[in-house]
DNA sequence: TTGTAGGCGTTATCAA
DNA sequence: TTGATAACGCCTACAA
């Protein structure tokens, strides 16, 4: 099979001490045995197994990342940071699909804690009592992503939602807007919906505009398809604003799309703002204004503080809100400076 | 720390040996002493050591999955379409971000190769020598995914690139189209470039339709902004078809979005037809009508392949060329009938 | 049906 | 600077 360190050290006239050493760069042996093992190990091709390693050492050098539907370009990003940088650091990762049910989660829970990983990445991912107790019983670091826990203290990071949409409201009435719709995805969700909506009542509210109830669309999602439905229930609804705040880029994109089939320009007609600044907002016409998140640094960030937390065994880490900015593009116009201009 | 089989088998007053038996359901226990050992089991909270067990099984129940960039969207679907398998089948994956440079590629396969993975696939990758050399060495299946080796002969799963390109042309042709040009990604790439170009020639042939080697636009990439320069060329060369064939859904949605800029209308002055068919194709206005690819029945299937290649050891297996299909949206036009319709 | 013991490939401790 | 040797947690003959 496989040369061993045993072989190694045979064919060198050492011991596998003396191999383990020179492989590890522990203190205890001369440069001329050093060169003589080496040269050895070139010769046989011998590669260090990871798992007997992992074994006697009780670390893998990997870490799980769950995370729902690896194929939402949102999530997709965010997965491209963590890998990235995880393996910069070192550490290889399992990602784990855990779009649909929860069922599947726990089995992934089970499954990375019988393969000991070092810590967990948890994307998108509400933390329910059940993958809590799992994770504290599998003793190694978490950390959220666009995600937050209120009922359990765990180190996340994300943007402040509230503010982000606060910002994306308050962008629009900077612009001459007053009559502002929002299209929410599910608006019940505690970290992507709520917050969201209330960052877009108090720009409202600071700038004393009214805040029409009947304004704000419930997409039951945060997809292309919630997106068409929501234009379409605006129509339905006859309502007569100047623009819309929407939660994701794909609901931006689904509402741009059904405006298009009406005949509904933009932004001459009705300016539209999205959340998230994934790719899909570049490459939509035309092209998205959009609060952007750092989906790749927020990525790259958890896989760092993943691995802080991994290598001082577990010591508590701070959590970290990204910097969101607006990103303008074509879907925004300034109204024309009627009576009222922002104050 | 956690506790191990010796933990379970003192308590439940067994030896090991009869707790690996129950653990792994091979014969020689009684019921008895079974649901004795389950118990103690859950009462422990005992986990079986994946590691351990991988050491001496010399199995991992991981495979390593090489793909360039996860956050295109076609990558994305792919690996959704593996992991959801391959963790129906048992088994982990490591997905390794091979984007940039192949340097990076080199030192997965060795973290893959020290981590003693069950199995490799490939994602839209070129083997190299230096590849194949570390994959033969290491001794564990592979299978390429949305790409092929003429060099190695290895198992893939694929669509008939060749064979699609000629469908999507065809189709421009069979609705009335005559003067059709082609934007490909970098046109020199033997799996993604060359056959796609060679398919839009030869159904320009078989209809008898003369071919300009004016019309095929050579994109640098199959990117978003690749279309829009490709777009742009379009429109400096002042070429006059009434269609065009895109390597990709990105490059389309680029020509659409420069098209758009121009005041070209699509598809009322210009039709497009693109490859691949990802979500993208959806969400761009107009929707794209285009040549779909499976990605993730890909995914799935290669997960499937592998397994059966780790079950099986190591026997080779068929490769699968995939069915592609043309999905009708809206991007293509039929040209009203004038002198020469499709014979 | 059950237990004992050797081995999987490393790391680490203790002598030498 | 080196070398035995005991873990690490599990599986699997072989015995009982």
């Amino acid at each position: 099979m496989n040369p061993t360190i045993k072989d190694v050290a045979k064919k060198a006239n050492v011991s596998i001490a003396t191999v383990s050493r020179i492989l590890n760069n522990k203190p205890g042996f001369s440069e001329e045995t050093k060169q003589k093992v080496l040269k050895v190990i070139g010769e046989l091709g011998y590669q260090p197994n990871a798992v007997a390693r992992g074994l006697v050492n009780k670390r893998t050098e990997t870490i799980g990342v769950l995370i729902p539907k690896v194929s939402d370009m949102l999530a997709a990003e965010i997965l491209n940071g963590i890998d990235d940088f995880a393996h910069r650091l070192g550490l290889s990762v399992i990602v784990c699909n855990t779009d649909s049910n929860g069922k599947r989660t726990m089995d992934y829970l089970r499954i990375l804690a019988e393969k000991r990983i070092d810590g967990i990445i948890l994307v998108s991912e509400f933390v329910t009592e059940a993958y809590y107790q799992a994770i504290v019983e599998m003793k190694v670091p978490v950390v959220l992503v666009s995600t937050i826990s209120y009922q359990f203290l765990l180190p996340y990071v994300k943007v402040d939602d509230r503010h982000a949409a606060f910002s994306a409201t308050d962008y629009l009435i900077r612009h001459g807007h007053r009559k502002i719709a929002m299209v929410t995805g599910s608006e019940s969700d505690p970290v992507a919906g709520i917050p969201r909506i209330e960052g877009y009542k108090s720009a409202l509210r600071l700038h004393g505009l009214e805040i029409d109830e009947n304004q704000i669309i419930n997409a039951a999602n945060f997809r292309f398809e919630d997106g068409m439905k929501a234009m379409e229930e605006i129509i339905r609804r006859k309502l007569d604003m100047t623009a819309i705040f929407a939660s994701s880029d794909e609901l931006a994109a689904g509402a741009m799309s059904k405006a298009f089939q009406h005949g509904i320009q933009i932004p001459s007609q009705l300016s539209i703002i999205s959340y998230d600044n994934t790719k899909l907002a570049e490459m939509v016409t035309p092209p998205l204004t959009a609060v952007s998140q750092p989906l790749y640094e927020m990525g790259k960030t958890a896989a760092t503080m993943l691995f802080e937390m991994v290598e001082s065994g577990d010591k508590m880490v701070e959590s970290r809100i990204m910097p969101h900015t607006i990103v303008e593009r074509q879907t925004v116009q300034m109204l024309g400076d009627e009576a009222n201009m922002p104050k």
